[in-house]
DNA sequence: TAAAAAAAGTTGCTAAAGCAACAGAATTTA
DNA sequence: TAAATTCTGTTGCTTTAGCAACTTTTTTTA
């Protein structure tokens, strides 16, 4: 019953991956700095801010090296981590559309490499350049890419307490690599942000999961010993 | 201090809206469903179930006429709303890009009428045809006010506590009218899954801000007396 | 490489949220 | 319109998570 349950859902995930065309983001961004000047990139260096949103509107990066944080300060002061980005990862507002005063700041984790272009440049771009044809074949795409990490922070969110919340956050982690070792992306301190909970509170968790063997655990690096 | 904040967002807001070209979902339905035969129109009746989101990839859905809920169970049978759809909104496995193998399903909650039809479309039509063009240049939009749903609810699902979520969405709903006072779009019962808090637990945190004249509540009519 | 800063790991106490189990009101269905 | 069902409102008890305040370890930086 669990294998025929695990075989269907897997047909239908190759199914429907298959009928997705690959998207190359590298090739696009090659792409659109050399067809287009409207568009630059820029290197920042550790804990920079690399653009805020609520300012910024319409904005599109593309971050071709390095790592960074979409962070918010919450009415408290807390810091809440909303999304985390890597090399080839597509942000700025133009896929936020941020509607309330609170500014959301994007942070190099790392030193890093960026492009910059906007979303309206579509509108006054010249009808006939292959840059205007390629943005607007592109941007569902490019989109979609974003849509995917929404949907999985809000099924992390979604999770009533602080095991559930660590064990689907460990198990998607899980699932990008063969096995059921991963290395935590970042910092325990980072993770409690991200997952928006107490930080002694997730470690007493963590203590937990190790003593009830449901989780191994040696630095960031972390082994799910059950399904 | 206040003020100057205040007005320099809604400069931004403003401004960055104005530079969104606005999009008519019905004009773009009606186009859809007069010049493409692989598109179709169905009914449903209340609590019926419009789609689900594991079987029926690259789907995209829009809702003509009632209201829908996008619904999942969780492991321990937990119900959780995980968005609720009015008509002209988009809907569809195109828009999350379900990754587990737990079912999403669309659920009736008035009588629907919705129009199929499928993301793959885009690759297959023959690019001479009208259709073709209309969808390529408005899955953007399409897919960006999908986006903002999605922030907001990741916003909400970001409060630590029952009165922050509250006071949270009822911001969001008062700010879409005129005054403080609104009408909750559901029953508290559904509120709660969607807050994804115990129902119990949120009356008494009603109570409370009643008490402390935060909030005034006469059935599904809510006031927000502070700012 | 020594000093400083950040992260990891702990703990006791307190506050908040979850659960169960009701009763009464409102709504739906037969 | 009567019966059934769902929704609202409430409460006591229990479990969980948050907070504050530490120590120890690891990583940065001067």
């Amino acid at each position: 019953m669990q294998t025929v349950a695990l075989a269907t859902f897997l047909c239908y995930t190759l199914l429907g991956d298959l009928m997705r065309k690959s998207f190359n983001i590298q090739d696009f961004a090659k792409d659109l700095a050399t067809h287009c000047s409207q568009t630059q990139i820029r290197k920042f260096k550790k804990d920079e801010v690399i653009t805020t949103y609520l300012i910024n509107r319409n904005q599109i990066c593309i971050l071709l090296s390095g790592e960074a944080y979409l962070v918010r300060y919450d009415s408290k002061g807390f810091k809440n981590i909303i999304d985390c980005f890597k090399t080839d990862d597509v942000f700025g507002e133009a896929f936020y559309r941020i509607h309330t005063n609170r500014e959301l700041f994007v942070l190099a984790k790392t030193d890093c490499e960026v492009l910059f272009f906007s979303y309206a440049m579509q509108e006054l771009c010249d009808k006939n350049c292959s840059f205007h044809e390629t943005l607007v074949k592109s941007l569902p795409d490019l989109i979609f890419s974003r849509v995917i990490a929404l949907n999985t922070r809000i099924e992390l969110l979604s999770k009533r307490g602080i095991r559930d919340k660590l064990l689907s956050y460990f198990s998607i982690l899980a699932s990008q690599r063969i096995g059921n070792t991963f290395e935590l992306p970042f910092s325990l301190t980072d993770l409690a942000d991200y997952l928006i909970i107490d930080r002694a509170a997730m470690m007493r968790e963590i203590k937990k999961l190790k003593e009830d063997k449901i989780i191994e655990k040696n630095g960031k690096k972390i082994t799910l010993l059950c399904k």
